[in-house]
DNA sequence: GCATTAACCACAG
DNA sequence: CTGTGGTTAATGC
């Protein structure tokens, strides 16, 4: 089902869309299509032709740069947010993949006319460089939480980006399997489950299979920082 | 040395 | 896919 966008009524219209005119808004429309997927999808795959700048207007995905091993689970998206903005401007193909892990809908825009917004309209381009930099920056965090936090810290840091970052809830449902959650915090499989429990009996968080619920943040919290 | 941490292995559910 | 237990290698005190 082909479905006609109308990107000035969307109600996730993103930040940088508000400042195009009506002309680039037409434009817009005219180059972006909507698609819906269930999760486990493939958004688009590293390797392939870089084409669209994605903007996943609602659910979860996670980033995956293959490595000489496997692929790492190198970032958690929500949206509103854009996808593959790396490879718009200089690069060929897209660098890494793009995998659903909710259901989730989003927008393929042309390349060629995201490239000709920002070259001529500076208040979205600055958009979306505020969203590069956040990018930027929390990868160099991640960065150092590797070399220099234990599994549990890690762990404690990850429970609480989803909290926060993701669900902005207490509870949820963990939308990764403990052998993902493993790949994206660089602790082994075996270590999750185990922090995991511990984190239950110390009564920090509650697990069932992969509901989550938080009941001590501040305890969280300070596992993450000192971990 | 001794303790801690986390990976790897194996074996159930 | 998970949870546990045993083993092992590396690191720190």
């Amino acid at each position: 089902m082909i479905k006609t966008p109308s990107c000035n009524t969307c109600i996730f219209k993103s930040e940088a869309t508000k400042f195009l005119s009506d002309d680039e808004i037409v434009q817009l429309e005219k180059n972006c299509a909507s698609a819906e997927f269930d999760k486990g999808e493939t958004i688009f795959k590293q390797g392939t032709f870089s084409k669209s700048v994605v903007y996943l207007k609602d659910g979860i995905v996670k980033l995956l740069p293959e490595g000489p091993r496997k692929n790492q689970i190198t970032a958690i998206k929500k949206g509103p947010d854009y996808l593959g903005v790396p490879t718009a401007f200089d690069e060929k193909h897209y660098r890494y993949s793009a995998v659903s892990i909710s259901k989730i809908s989003a927008c393929f825009i042309d390349i060629e006319l995201f490239k000709q917004f920002v070259i001529k309209n500076g208040l979205f381009a600055f958009r979306i460089i505020i969203n590069l930099c956040k990018d930027n920056l929390d990868v160099f965090e991640k960065c150092v939480n590797k070399s220099q936090k234990n599994a549990r810290g890690r762990i404690a840091e990850a429970l609480l980006f989803f909290k926060e970052e993701i669900y902005n809830s207490e509870s949820f449902i963990l939308p990764l399997t403990r052998k993902e959650l493993g790949n994206y915090t660089d602790t082994a499989r075996e270590c999750v489950s185990r922090i995991l429990s511990e984190f239950d009996k110390d009564r920090i968080i509650k697990v069932a299979g992969r509901k989550i619920k938080i009941i001590n943040s501040k305890a969280l919290e300070l596992i993450k920082k000192t971990g």
